[in-house]
DNA sequence: GTTCGCATTGTAAACGTTTACAAACATCCC
DNA sequence: GGGATGTTTGTAAACGTTTACAATGCGAAC
């Protein structure tokens, strides 16, 4: 059964076509009795307007594009919620798109999203100091606003939390617990700005108390191996007290793996993640982590395009408050150091750790 | 700076629009060196086809309608997660809706996914047996797919598992540690067709193994107050040695509000959840849990919903296999009762237990 | 030289809307 | 009555594609 379309409503009720764009956008300056019958025409036929047609016609398709790393990390999730709950509020949908925290897929993403002439898009991109789809935004005059991003140099519109200042005091607050050697695990770097402003911060604060640079660990994003990395650094004599994770979920799995090591939380280690996510304080030891308000962030981010939308000229970058939550993972720093496992020094392959910020 | 159309690109390349056509499309039947120069022309000009026209004229939006209660709950972003990965391979585009648990949302969220005339739809629904949105989509012949819904007696297309059986199962693996006075936490039974098979398939081997049917306590999906309502139960004599929760975050929550309540997990109470959310295993105690492939379910709705849309009738539903995993949020019954609480017979206002099945 | 077939290209009509413009008509004021 | 004004409606042209059909040109077969 063929959809009906105007041309079928405006036939049942004996109006034309354009009469019946009118009843169905706004009812004003078209007379009650007509409006009536052409309701009654749409009942009848179950009119449903074609949004493709409208779209084509107004050069507007009320869509919003989603390109985000993956729904698998709760922050992001949480994010698209908020997301979809600002968006829905100016009458905009979402055409979603994840990268799977892949440069090509993300490429190939907002290639899809701009096909689909969204009207405007909320992203997460790798890198925003160095991605080619922002200067490809940019150059089409694309409206878009970053989600979790930092602004850079170009002072993209953003909304973000102060990430160096979240490292930083992630830090003091290690140091205050009497830590002093620091490590960090964090997805690789060049996939993420974040993660670098985080160990930033994370470094100068070590720094200003006078302690080396923290051992710095990189591993995918995506299944990240953690076994052998956290073997390989627990096995020095001289090993962090005190780990940063730059998220959650590395955090959280970085704990499990301890504890298949036979290292406690905290007793030989302090854990500290990033996001936030729910989960993170059902955890046993409760998950310390700096928590970023995820689904404001994306409702924040959904109204800022909207302003921008709304025809506001370039829309300021936001930095939302982000608060250290305690948790039973991070504990004073042992006295002496751990009890001894056997001090190798050799590599393990298809790792990386550094020990200055790159 | 205005997009280029396929216009511009013809008389940039001095051809007609048709060939433009031709060559974005399929370069067959179209001479190489004519086809060099509109490559040229439409990387000269940074052509983009626009999808808003083509869908008009092919009627084929080459999208896909996504609706779900929501991304906060992690087993529905896994299986988004798993629908975009698998709708990507036949080239469709995801537009996203969440219904928040609501009917009102989902009904609205479907007829703004109509209005972008999807050309088919993955839903979860709060109960496929009777749900109007559904009569809707049969009504105007849209092709979908349920994810989680069980299939019901019109034997709709449906990726999920059995959760009737799983239930039963989870019964049984309680029965087998000891446990004989059973309950279960659960959202409203009305608002999820899953909860109420689950409970079916509990209460079901509860009685085949000679017990009463199991005490059911129902809350709200969001926002489950459960401090009154578990104070409520364990307040009581005859409180359950073991409660099954329907779905993992109401697991998780729980054993969070026992905590509190200074009721021991898995000591005073065994807990079991379903889903098999990612984090649950990293939980301490670990939990327990029926576990659902979530991003392979959602994998698989796609699939399917292609192979509707490339023109295969009717899709049959698929059941894909669960698995109990084991963890230590459930251990064996108590000799005794659990230590006596004061034992209270007021009705805390607000919630609802029942103790048959509805 | 015709005729045929084939490869390549162009012409023009859709697809379902919105909207500028014009038309029709009633109302009001002089 | 005659214009001016206002309200309501219709006509038709877009928007950017795809595609049926026609047209063109060319080499081969007769």
């Amino acid at each position: 059964m063929r959809r009906a379309t105007a041309r079928d409503v405006a036939e049942t009720a004996g109006v034309s076509v354009a009469t019946v764009s009118r009843v169905i956008n706004r009812a004003t300056g078209v007379n009650p009795e007509t409006a009536a019958k052409v309701h009654a025409a749409v009942a009848e036929l179950g009119y449903r307007p074609n949004g493709v047609g409208r779209s084509l016609k107004t050069a507007s398709s009320r869509l919003i594009g989603v390109l985000i790393p993956t729904l698998s990390n709760p922050v992001f999730a949480e994010a698209v919620d908020g997301i979809a709950e600002g968006v829905a509020d100016g009458g905009y949908s979402l055409l979603f798109s994840a990268s799977d925290y892949r440069r090509d897929a993300e490429r190939k993403g907002i290639e899809t999203l701009l096909n689909y002439r969204v009207d405007g898009l909320i992203v997460t991109v790798a890198d925003a100091a160095d991605s080619e789809i922002l200067d490809l935004l940019d150059a089409a005059e694309v409206p878009y606003v970053l989600a979790y991003n930092p602004a850079g140099a170009h002072g993209r519109p953003t909304v973000t939390v102060d990430n160096c200042a979240a490292g930083a005091l992630v830090a003091e607050r290690l140091i205050g617990y009497g830590h002093r050697r620091l490590g960090m695990i964090a997805g690789r770097l060049t996939d993420s700005d974040r993660a670098r402003a985080r160990y930033q911060g994370f470094a100068a604060a070590a720094a200003a108390a006078g302690l080396p640079p923290p051992r710095l660990c990189e591993v995918p994003f995506t299944r990240p191996a953690l076994e052998p990395v956290l073997g390989e650094i627990f096995a020095a004599p001289d090993a962090p007290s005190a780990l940063f994770c730059s998220n959650d979920m590395l955090a959280i799995a970085t704990i499990g793996v301890l504890a298949g090591l036979g290292i406690s939380v905290p007793g030989d280690v302090s854990i500290v993640g990033f996001d936030g996510i729910a989960i993170g304080n059902l955890l046993h030891p409760s998950l310390a982590t700096v928590v970023q308000p995820s689904r404001e962030l994306g409702r924040t981010a959904a109204r800022q395009l909207l302003r921008r939308l709304a025809g506001e000229a370039a829309v300021a970058p936001v930095i939302l408050p982000h608060v250290l939550r305690h948790g039973h993972s991070v504990g004073p720093a042992a006295k002496s150091g751990r009890t001894q496992g056997p001090a190798s020094n050799s590599t393990v392959s298809g790792l990386e750790i550094r020990t200055s910020t790159p």
